[in-house]
DNA sequence: TTTAATACCTTGTATCGCAAAGTACCAAAA
DNA sequence: TTTTGGTACTTTGCGATACAAGGTATTAAA
């Protein structure tokens, strides 16, 4: 049971990465290779096999839609648009986002 | 598969715990009561089950340590003490939290 | 037609938090 | 003395999440 910087990074991505795709999503349509690429520009690494069925998790539950657009460079890509029920979900997100980042301050402090 | 605004906060909790036990024993001894109590006083609600296995693994890790202590309202009381390593751990994941609040803040604007 | 690049998907595993139930100690009331 | 209620610690089973690893399919270039 290794406990490396690594560790401790992918430890505190838990749970917050549906609200990162949520974000991504509300900014632009994107296909999961470039959701993959604007994360890691970011500094959090994300493997295909755990956004793939977040992906297919979220559009299930009616956050996301997709479209299949052709790709000049390889096969097809679907495309991921956020929909109304995904905003306000997203809008629920960032309330309990900015909570949280408060909690740990509270905490620390006091 | 509910998805109530209680809900969206459980998940964005999910990794985080760790983090906020070592941040209370670095202030000041504690016994899982009152740490639940403290993370309850800032809207971080946890419950016992969650809270003892995190301990004990905490403390299998080498990151807390304890001693019992008699109570006059009841049963002895197992205090935590965080430990060096301990410390270390909690300095790692403060530079990740911080990381992680940046790294949301970049992709929401960007 | 083979190779490389791109893109999507699935399976098995480990870990985490929660719900629920259980054990044990102590003091005050019956 | 026995019972009751409060405090504290622990364990078990479950669902959900992320990861590692491997697989399938399309396209274009060699």
């Amino acid at each position: 049971m290794e406990n490396t910087a690594e560790n401790v990074r992918a430890q505190m991505r838990k749970g917050v990465l549906e609200y990162c795709i949520l974000s991504i999503l509300n900014k632009r349509e994107a296909y999961a290779s470039s959701i993959i690429e604007e994360l890691k520009a970011v500094g959090m690494i994300v493997v295909e096999g755990t956004l793939y069925p977040l992906l297919i998790r979220q559009k299930n539950q009616g956050l996301l839609s997709y479209r299949w657009e052709e790709s000049t460079q390889g096969p097809p890509r679907k495309y991921y648009v956020i929909s109304d029920k995904g905003r306000e979900q997203l809008a629920q997100m960032d309330d309990a986002w900015k909570e949280l980042v408060e909690t740990i301050d509270t905490l620390k402090r006091v």
